[in-house]
DNA sequence: CGTCTTTGACCCGCGC
DNA sequence: GCGCGGGTCAAAGACG
């Protein structure tokens, strides 16, 4: 359970979709508009608006391309690092060693800061959760997702801003190497 | 019974 | 070399 604003209310993820207790979130989902433009689009708001994409250690921080904002609504992980891969950050790797250069090529990265209530937000695709630490300087912990299609390199990790823990912060790494955000 | 989560241990890079 | 912080592994447990 998660505790804020003197309520508290249950994280989920998606493979909770058949919980009994799915009501606990009544009210939890409502988007909380904050851009006069968004009208447009709000009905593809699922329980979250994406806020902005922002920087992240020394990534090129750039403008979110309107046209992508209902992309980015849906939470479509792989349209975005798509259209975003080639004018964003590409992590190369200078520290080749031996062989280990061919998975550790070039990384897309993409960073989301979404208001939301829950944290683990269903992109479509399928997770597996391999890790959790506490974060200095942050009372929340990072927990770290891999794509369960074998094979997929993607991860992802998920935080609540250590600023305003109204906020979701989940940065996606790699391209999924497979079709379709609903693999099984 | 297979799949996923939990959680402490482990690894590794980096700064001192 | 050592400690720290971030990321990952993997055994054990939970759960459907």
């Amino acid at each position: 359970m998660y505790e804020r604003d003197g309520r508290e209310f249950s994280l989920s993820s998606s493979m909770d979709a058949n919980n009994s207790s799915a009501n606990m979130f009544d009210g939890s989902y409502t988007p909380i508009l904050d851009s006069p433009d968004s009208d447009d689009f709000s009905n593809n708001l699922i329980n979250f608006e994406l806020s902005d994409i922002f920087e992240i250690d020394n990534w090129p921080l750039q403008q979110p391309d309107p046209t992508l904002v209902p992309h980015y609504s849906n939470y479509a992980a792989n349209q975005v690092v798509n259209t975003r891969s080639s004018t964003t950050y590409h992590e190369e790797s200078n520290n080749n060693v031996g062989n280990s250069s061919e998975r550790r090529e070039v990384k897309d990265k993409v960073a989301f800061r979404t208001l939301s209530q829950i944290e683990i937000l269903d992109d479509g695709y399928k997770w597996r959760k391999y890790g959790k630490k506490m974060v200095k300087n942050s009372p929340n912990p990072r927990n770290y997702y891999r794509c369960s299609v074998e094979g997929c390199p993607v991860k992802k990790r998920v935080e609540r801003d250590k600023e305003d823990s109204r906020y979701v912060i989940t940065t996606y790494e790699g391209v999924h190497n497979h079709q379709g955000p609903s693999p099984l």
